[in-house]
DNA sequence: CGCGACATTGACTTCGCTCAAGCCACGTGG
DNA sequence: CCACGTGGCTTGAGCGAAGTCAATGTCGCG
């Protein structure tokens, strides 16, 4: 799944195709070629809060986390975005309203605002779409505001590992297991919590049988529905309450015995 | 400066004022036909969470609040929108993500979707203002999950504070002294507390000389410097600290002794 | 094989919540 | 005019969920 960064090659075939739905043959070929492809490496920052950024950046590849900090230190992440999503959307010659910055060794789509801008003038269609992306945005974010707001540490736990866990592992069919790009400060920072905590609530929805953890950073979902009824705030409807409490599974802590 | 809902008259001169800036005068007077202007009362849900609206919803007069609940009851506001502010921004055909509520009487601009739409079609400049708009909206929302999920009692009802008495009171001039419209229980749901703790806050900036109130919805800023640290977290350059503790006021305990 | 980074676990503390009582302003009716 | 009720706000006592601090475990890599 997660590609691996080719440093030196840029390959011509870079298909961009974030408006290929609602662009003609010919718009098509005019936008690709407003495009550049650059790679990040993990850890770099890719935007920083308060410069002005003439770009408007779309991940081909891996992952970023976009944040705010206190002056003090304490770091809120706001969202995690992967290939095909927009880094950030804010107005155009504005600074950056957050600093985004690469968790996994990333390659980002490249378009100067300006000619996306001049681009949108023969394709009005252009600001409708970025109308529809920042309005999915929005939605997003405000669901995070419920749950930053008002659940726990368990139901903040078991919406993060559906958002990431969740469409994405279906679709793959085949195994629930899930490859997390982020580390376990990166998951506190998301979820407004302590590294402890997390730990803490990954090893108890582990004990509860919920899921296996062959490494940290490998979670294979074993009981969607608890989980989901969990991130809902639910009290489950007929797990962890009705099955007695689930053998601690002896295979997962066989391997460190 | 909160006018009186007139629920029988519907003024003809009802200027629609969100785009002008953008339109020409044909545009703005076709636009105004597309307008019609409604009313709401204190409590009334203006769109519901899950329900398709066909409307584009702009404050004229009046706050609302947005809101997402839990299954048990438990609520985030979103945000509160006061006059000039769209109600909620979303993709068209797309259910409400949140719900909107009045938190004063109201009165609300109205447009179809399918008029607003029709009509971008012809002055494109619209779909373009929509984003920035919508830009807007993603940049609260991202500071106020930073204070969600980051910030303490203090320092959310601090930032609470600078946000609904700042800019307006500075421009106001006269008096620092604000009408808060929203009670209590709205102040703890927008910012993740509890009636209790949001009360108990209110009143240690009251004994710490920050804010006076004459009435609980009154509050007059005394110390805006201070405010504006406790917002940021810091524990206050000259003040708080440098002061030396500021006599725990006898005044304020007398009464209940 | 041992180091360093990350993760987990435990003991303790604390901030903010719960529950419950009291306070205050206001309106209504005796 | 005052007693009383009501709704919103405030305050206090106690508790518990999540944070802090510190030790230990695990794993990958040189």
């Amino acid at each position: 799944m997660m590609l691996r960064l080719i440093d030196g090659g840029r390959p011509s075939p870079v298909a961009f195709p974030l408006f290929d739905s609602i662009l003609d043959r010919t718009g098509r070929r005019q936008l690709q070629r407003l495009v550049t492809l650059v790679g990040a490496a993990r850890g770099q920052v890719v935007a920083e809060q308060g410069m002005v950024g003439r770009d408007f950046l779309v991940l081909a590849e891996g992952i970023v986390k976009r944040w705010k900090i206190l002056p003090d230190g304490r770091r809120q992440i706001v969202a995690f975005r992967a290939a095909g999503d927009v880094v950030s959307l804010h107005r155009r010659d504005t600074p950056w309203p957050v600093t985004a910055q690469a968790v996994t060794g990333c390659r980002l789509f490249r378009i100067e605002w300006e000619a996306l801008h001049r681009f949108a003038g023969r394709y009005p269609v252009i600001d409708r779409a970025l109308f529809d992306l920042a309005s999915d945005e929005i939605a997003s974010l405000q669901d995070r505001l419920l749950t930053l707001g008002r659940k726990t540490v368990e139901e903040k736990l078991a919406s993060f590992i559906l958002e990431f866990c969740g469409p994405s592992a279906v679709q793959a069919g085949l195994s629930r297991e899930i490859q997390l790009p982020m580390r376990r400060p990166e998951i506190a920072e998301y979820l407004g919590l302590t590294t402890e905590s997390v730990s803490r609530e990954f090893s108890r929805l582990k004990r509860d049988g919920i899921l296996a953890m062959p490494r940290p950073s490998r979670i294979v979902v074993l009981n969607r529905p608890a989980l989901e009824c969990l991130a809902l705030g639910l009290k489950e409807p007929g797990l962890r309450e009705a099955w007695p409490s689930l053998p601690v599974s002896p295979v997962s802590r066989a391997r460190g015995a």
